[in-house]
DNA sequence: CTAGGGTTAG
C-alpha cells in the first residue's frame, strides 16, 4: 500500500514538472483544481498518449486522401492542433503531396521550411519528392545540405531512395545511390538498405545486380531471398528461382507464395498447385494472395475438379470477399466452361472492380452469351466504375460473336469519346474480326491496311480467320503474306491458309505452302481433346489414336450415333478435311477426330443426364460442330467444348455460338 | 521503411 502511493505522488509530480508548452492550457486547469479526483485528473504520460493518438490518427487520414483538397484540410487540422513543428506527421504531409504531384519548390517546401528542428526523416521526404519529380540535381544539393546541418543519413534515407528509383524505373540513377551508399559506409550491409536495394534491381529488370547485392549482403533474411526468387519468376526462369527457394532455410508464406504464383504466372499450373499443396502440408498458412495463385492455376488447368476445390477453400477461409479472389475465381469458373457459376461468385461479390466487371464480360463473350455481356456493360457504366482497354475486348468480342457489326461500331467509336480508352491495335483487331466474321471481308481489309496504330499478328489473323469462315483465298493470301513477315514460325497460319486453299480446291497452292512448311521445318503440332474422368483423372485423345483402352467400344458408340445422325439427316462434311483422298477415307478420317473420340469415351464413363465437357487446343471443325450438335440432341446431354479460348454450349441440337466463331 | 496478387485478341 505504501509503495503504490509514493508512486502515484512520483507520477503526479513528474507530469507537473515535465509537461510540454502545448498543454499548459489543460495543465493550468487541473492546478486550479486542487481537488481534483482521480477522475477528473489526466497524468502527462496520458496526455503524451493522446498526442500520440492524435498524431498517428492525423497520419491514417492523410493516408486515405485523395486528393488535394483533402490534404490541404488534413494541413489545416495539423495547424489547429499545434503540430506544425512535428516532423512525424509532417514527413508523410510532404510524401502525400509529393504523390499528388504537388511540385516539391512550392507548397511541400513551404512546409518544410517552417520547422526548425527536422529529422533526417523529414529530411528524406523532401529529398524523394524532387527525386520522384524528376530533379536529380536538387535532391543531390538537398542532400549536401542536410549534411552540411549536421544530420547524418539514416538508413531510411537510402531506403526510400531506392524505392523513388524504383517507382520511376530509373536504374542509373539508383547505382549513383548505390555509389553513394558505399562511400558513406556501408549502409549497403544494413538489411533494410540491401532489401530495397536488390528490389530496386530486381523492379528494373537488373536481375544480375540484384543478385550480386544479395550474395554480398553480410546477413540476409527471408524478404533478400523472395524478392530475388520473385524476381526470377518474373523473369520466366523457374529454375533459378526454385533452386533460390530450396536453399531458403526459413520459408514463410510469402516465400511460398511467391513459388506458386511464379508457377502460375508461367503457364505451369500443375507445379502450381503441387507447391501449394506442399505448402499446406508444411503447415504454412495461406492468405488472400496465395489463394490468388491457385485459382489462376486452376483456371488455366480448366478441370472442374480443382475448380471447385479452390473455390470451398476460398470460401472456407473467408477470402471469397476479397475483390481480387472474387475476380480471379470469376476468370476460373467462365475458363473451366461453367459460366453460371462465374456469374454466382460475381452477383455474390460485396465489392466489384474493373477486373470483376471486365473478367465477367470477358466469360459471357467467351460462351456466346453476347447479350449478356452487353447488358452487364451498360450496367457497368451506370456505376463509377470505369471500363479500360480490356473491358472494350470483351464487349467488342461479344459483339462480333453475335454478328452485332452495327453496335460494334457503336461501341468502337465511344471507346475514346466517352470513356477515355484510346483504341490499339488490340481493338483494331475485333473490330477487323467483327467485319470479317460479318462477310464483309474487303472492308474488313480496308480497315486492316489503313488503322492508325501498326497492325499486330492479331490484326491479320483475325482476317485471315475470316477469310477461311468465308472462304475467300484471295485476301486470305494478303492476310498471310504479313502473318509469315510478323510470325515466320507460327505454324498455324501456314496450316490456315493451307486450309483455305483445300476448301477452294486449290490443290496445287495447297502443296505450295505444305513445301514452305516443310522447308522451315515447322511441324503441324497435334490435336488434343481431353475429358476429365472418373476422380478427376484427365484422358487425353489425339486423331486416329487407337490406343486407348476402351477404343473398341468407343467406336461401338460413334458407330451408333453415326447412324441414328444420318437418319436425322446428317451427312458428313468431307470439305473438313484439306487432303486430295477419296470421300470414303475423308469420312474415315472425320469420325477419328479426337473430340469425337472423348465424346464417347466421356458417354461410355458418366452417369447419364450430366454434362460432358471437352477441352480441346485447336479449333474445331465445322463438321465436328454439327456432329456435337445433333448428338446433343440425340443423346439429350448437353454438350461443353472449349476449343483455343472460346466454350460451345450444344443443348437440344443447338450451339450457343449461334454459328459465329 | 523492405517481399508474394486478378482480366485481352486470330
Amino acid at each position: 500500500m505504501r509503495a503504490l502511493t509514493i508512486a502515484r505522488e512520483f507520477l503526479t509530480t513528474r507530469s507537473l514538472i515535465y509537461a510540454p508548452k502545448q498543454f499548459s492550457q489543460q495543465l493550468q486547469q487541473q492546478r486550479h483544481q486542487p481537488k481534483a479526483t482521480e477522475e477528473t485528473y489526466v497524468p502527462f504520460s496520458q496526455l503524451q498518449q493522446q498526442r500520440k493518438l492524435l498524431e498517428s490518427e492525423l497520419i491514417t487520414i492523410l493516408d486515405g486522401c485523395n486528393d488535394l483538397h483533402q490534404i490541404k484540410q488534413v494541413h489545416a487540422q495539423i495547424l489547429y492542433n499545434g503540430l506544425n513543428q512535428c516532423c512525424y506527421v509532417l514527413t508523410k504531409l510532404i510524401r502525400m503531396l509529393a504523390k499528388f504531384n504537388v511540385p516539391m519548390e512550392t507548397y511541400p517546401r513551404l512546409v518544410f521550411d517552417q520547422v526548425r528542428y527536422r529529422n533526417p526523416f523529414l529530411w528524406t521526404a523532401l529529398i524523394r519528392g524532387y527525386l520522384l519529380q524528376g530533379s536529380l540535381r536538387d535532391s543531390i544539393v538537398l542532400y549536401g545540405s542536410m549534411r552540411k546541418e549536421g544530420i547524418d543519413p539514416v538508413s531510411f534515407t537510402f531506403s526510400a531512395l531506392f524505392k523513388a528509383c524504383s517507382e520511376v524505373l530509373d536504374v542509373s540513377l539508383g547505382r549513383q545511390i548505390h555509389a553513394q551508399t558505399i562511400l558513406v559506409g556501408g549502409f549497403t550491409s544494413d538489411l533494410y538498405v540491401g532489401n530495397t536495394l536488390i528490389d530496386m534491381y530486381v523492379k528494373c529488370g537488373c536481375l544480375g545486380c540484384g543478385r550480386k547485392v544479395f550474395d554480398e549482403m553480410p546477413e540476409k533474411d527471408v524478404i533478400s531471398w523472395t524478392e530475388l526468387i520473385a524476381g526470377y519468376a518474373k523473369g520466366g526462369d523457374m529454375e533459378s528461382a526454385a533452386a533460390l527457394f530450396d536453399g531458403l532455410p526459413l520459408k514463410d508464406m510469402v516465400a511460398w507464395t511467391a513459388m506458386v504464383t511464379g508457377y502460375a504466372q508461367n503457364a505451369m499450373p500443375g507445379k502450381a498447385i503441387q507447391y501449394f499443396e506442399r505448402m499446406q502440408n508444411a503447415g504454412i498458412e495461406t492468405d488472400d494472395v496465395t489463394l490468388v495463385g491457385v485459382i489462376s492455376a486452376c483456371a488455366q488447368l480448366g478441370a472442374v475438379k480443382y475448380a471447385n476445390w479452390v473455390c470451398h477453400t476460398a470460401e472456407r477461409s473467408g477470402f471469397i470477399n476479397n475483390v481480387v479472389v472474387g475476380s480471379a475465381l470469376i476468370d476460373m469458373y467462365s475458363k473451366c466452361g461453367i459460366v453460371e457459376d462465374a456469374y454466382r461468385v460475381f452477383e455474390r461479390m460485396k465489392e466489384r472492380n474493373v477486373y470483376s466487371y471486365s473478367s465477367m464480360i470477358v466469360g459471357f463473350a467467351m460462351h456466346g452469351q453476347g447479350h449478356a455481356a452487353l447488358k452487364l456493360f451498360h450496367e457497368m457504366v451506370e456505376t463509377d466504375i470505369r471500363p479500360n482497354r480490356v473491358t472494350f475486348v470483351g464487349v467488342l468480342t461479344a459483339c462480333s460473336h453475335m454478328g452485332l457489326v452495327e453496335q460494334g461500331r457503336q461501341l468502337f467509336a465511344s471507346m475514346e469519346k466517352c470513356y477515355g480508352v484510346a483504341p490499339a491495335a488490340d481493338h483494331y483487331a475485333c473490330m477487323v474480326d467483327l467485319l470479317g466474321r460479318a462477310g464483309r471481308l474487303e472492308e474488313s481489309l480496308e480497315l486492316a491496311q489503313t488503322m492508325p496504330v501498326d497492325p499486330h499478328a492479331g490484326v491479320w489473323g483475325a482476317l485471315l480467320g475470316a477469310c477461311h469462315i468465308h472462304g475467300n483465298p484471295d485476301i486470305a493470301q494478303i492476310a498471310a503474306s504479313h502473318l509469315f513477315e510478323l510470325e515466320p514460325d507460327g505454324i498455324g497460319n501456314y496450316i490456315v491458309l493451307s486450309n483455305i486453299y483445300a476448301l477452294a480446291g486449290r490443290w496445287d497452292d495447297v502443296s505450295r505452302v505444305r513445301k514452305l512448311m516443310k522447308r522451315k521445318g515447322l511441324k503441324k503440332n497435334p490435336g488434343y481433346s481431353w475429358v476429365e474422368g472418373k476422380n478427376g483423372v484427365i484422358h487425353e485423345f489425339v486423331a486416329n489414336d487407337l490406343t486407348h483402352s476402351k477404343s473398341s467400344e468407343i467406336r461401338q458408340v460413334l458407330e451408333d450415333i453415326l447412324d441414328r445422325l444420318k437418319a436425322h439427316g446428317y451427312q458428313p462434311n468431307l470439305s473438313c478435311v484439306p487432303r486430295d483422298v477419296s470421300d470414303e477415307e475423308k469420312e474415315r478420317i472425320l469420325m477419328t477426330h479426337s473430340e469425337k473420340l472423348a465424346l464417347a469415351f466421356a458417354m461410355l464413363t458418366t452417369s447419364v443426364g450430366c454434362t460432358i465437357r471437352i477441352m480441346k487446343n485447336v479449333r474445331i471443325c465445322e463438321d465436328c460442330h454439327v456432329f456435337m450438335c445433333g448428338a446433343s440432341q440425340i443423346i439429350e446431354r448437353e454438350i461443353v467444348v472449349r476449343d483455343n479460348m472460346r466454350f460451345h454450349h450444344f443443348r437440344d441440337g443447338k450451339c450457343s455460338c449461334g454459328n459465329f466463331w
